[in-house]
DNA sequence: CTATAAAGATAGTTATACTATTATAAATAG
DNA sequence: CTATTTATAATAGTATAACTATCTTTATAG
């Protein structure tokens, strides 16, 4: 169960569950309690160490129980983390879908959609075990990891991206809306969506390779300049 | 040295030799046979196995050597890889400036640097040690894996990412000749050089992610596409 | 002919990524 | 209220990766 805020300020509760595919799993985490504390501290340990340094034996000790365990439910880490990042798809999918309900007009869409990828960010509306604001610097600083890999066609033709799909098509399809004759919404929705983690990333650690200001709130910054660069291309 | 084509199809001979951060190596590769073996039979490897499955072992089989006589070389793989990467950034870095020699117009520089990006791939114009396709299939794949670290702040105290930087300031002085008053330069000129990799990427392995086709020579098409953006956005 | 450096050969250490087995505690079905 | 299933813990073990150390051989420079 989610609890969220809608457009008027009042606090609502809405039976959401977000699921992931099946295949990521060996036994679904949400559902126990042990499976819950492996999220949310493999979360933390991701964050903590990152995807190379962290591993089972680290999430175990922290959680106080054995890698065997933790075999239980995922069969390695690699797919721990598409667990995870198929989650902030479908919750970011989730958060399209619910701030753009009732809008009309596509171009305020498109900027609730950029609002939605630099800010996805915002605890306090998700789940006990799982930290959005953690999460997404997981996505951001090792998300790609989860498909540049050998094995991507392989995990492809399992269904593990089509959280990643189904949200590229959402945006694209209000790209289309803006501009029906635009050539690239594929590309540009995933790009948006890219984007905005690349520069997050590069404002904190290679700051020559972007315009985004190293200080507290870039994000307010990046999705200043993805609706600048939107606004130029749909014009 | 390199032999390099100029523009009237003449062949002619320069002496360049691509050199990069002392850090990155214990022992000058390039100058040595064993050396030279090590860097060609690594782009191989790492394009056969991908960085994850990658080892010294392999590349001391392949090359009939030892994981010793490598470790002389590099410190590990992942300095390996950023040595790897490094040349791709200098030699891209190189075929801008030779390219857009004595050209004026700002946009066909740029023009210019879009191809470069997208097909950097092509052989026969460098070393007989180093394919430049499957190097830039390694950068395409497992590029970013150089710089996505718990490592970042440290490789990049250590200048590890110069390469990097001063080839996106090269394309951003560009981008600023053609419109002065452009906001974001820098974060263009690294997002051109991302999104060529991504799109040639995601065109092979996830195609609902891009509008390039999966055929042949969506090289041609990424081209087009990076051409359209930067039109639009420096309009 | 000798000194030095580069590379090869071999062996060993520590950590990771698992798999297997048994024991125990908690939940639930009859 | 006991029997049975299920989940987890405890423990041990294997294969491979990622190194480090040492010693020998080969090549080359003076």
């Amino acid at each position: 169960m989610l609890s969220v805020n809608n457009s008027i300020g009042n606090s609502m509760s809405v039976e959401i569950k977000i699921s992931v595919n099946k295949g990521l799993y060996l036994k679904e985490p949400q559902d126990t309690e042990l499976g819950r504390k492996i999220i949310k501290n493999s979360i933390i340990l991701f964050n903590k160490f990152g995807f190379e340094s962290f591993n089972f034996k680290k999430l175990a000790q922290e959680i106080n129980s054995t890698e065997a365990s933790i075999y239980r439910y995922f069969e390695n880490k690699h797919l721990l983390l598409l667990y995870l990042v198929n989650w902030y798809w479908e919750w970011v999918s989730y958060l399209i879908t619910f701030n753009t309900m009732n809008i009309l007009n596509p171009r305020i869409k498109l900027q609730i959609i950029i609002h939605s990828f630099v800010s996805a960010a915002t605890d306090g509306n998700g789940l006990e075990y799982i930290s959005e604001s953690k999460l997404h610097y997981i996505v951001i600083s090792e998300g790609i990891k989860a498909y540049h890999t050998k094995g991507v066609d392989k995990d492809n033709s399992k269904g593990f991206f089509l959280s990643y799909k189904n949200m590229v098509n959402k945006v694209s399809q209000v790209i289309l809306e803006v501009d029906p004759n635009f050539r690239y919404p594929n590309a540009l929705a995933t790009n948006l969506y890219e984007t905005a983690n690349n520069h997050i990333y590069f404002a904190k650690h290679l700051p020559r390779l972007t315009d985004i200001s190293k200080e507290a709130n870039n994000a307010g910054e990046v999705e200043k300049m993805l609706n600048f660069f939107t606004d130029k291309l749909l014009a």
